[in-house]
DNA sequence: GTAGAATCTGACATCAGTGTCAAGTTCAAG
DNA sequence: CTTGAACTTGACACTGATGTCAGATTCTAC
């Protein structure tokens, strides 16, 4: 498929997408006129990347786990470092972190929400 | 208290402190010269504005969502309107989802840590 | 009164992903 | 062919909280 039907499939921007290339998160054939050729696996990635992005990894540390992760094609995958692996388990925690504010920034919503559905 | 105590008591930096009452989100006393003072209930507000710019509201909700809340000293808070509930409402969706996917990433950022560190 | 720390305002920079626009090229269908 | 939609690269703008710097003023302690 083409940019703009994977933009339609992602929800994700074509400007995006050309970004995430630049980035190295993704990568496209090119049809002999230059444009960019998708496999159907590149939904799933763009979705995987958003999700990575949302938790709030940067695109330079998405490039470099991507390719440790399990290809659902069977591709090889390269090894991560051990410095790979310290960064995402800090990651990971800081996620964890996260988590636990956006539980507590919810109590607190929820509070006002109670008090003001009261009282109107 | 003055701006340099509030900052190290918050680990907000006196720039942030300033943002946020230039945001209406932070009030203070002003001494004869001028210098911001403020109360020892401006801590726990720094904090919790805090909480709710982690939480991803931006400041101008911030502004509308503090006067409707209850405040500690029993003073008096505003009444908040339909619209701010709804829009609350919606935040607080909006933080269920983000949650919601940052378990998925959370998910994501494990498996490769498991792959990895077995592969080790 | 004076030195030095703390604070003031205002301006400009930064980050990283995304929006947007321009000018040119390619593709698909008539 | 031709036409219009889709695509290309490149550049610049924006967001919004925060960093940082400069020059002036205030506070505190000696």
């Amino acid at each position: 498929m083409r940019i703009g039907e994977l933009a339609r499939r992602t929800g994700v921007s074509e400007r995006s997408l050309r970004y995430y290339e630049q980035q190295g998160l993704l990568v496209s054939d090119r049809s002999p006129g230059g444009q960019r050729e998708y496999a159907d696996r590149a939904v799933d990635r763009v979705i995987l990347i958003q999700e990575l992005f949302a938790a709030g990894l940067h695109s330079k540390k998405i490039a470099e786990l991507l390719p440790c992760m399990r290809d659902p094609d069977g591709g090889p995958n390269e090894r991560a470092t051990p410095q790979l692996v310290t960064d995402l388990t800090a990651e990971r925690d800081r996620i964890d972190r996260m988590i636990a504010d956006l539980a507590t920034s919810r109590a607190v919503l929820d509070d006002v929400i109670t008090t003001a559905a009261q009282e109107l």
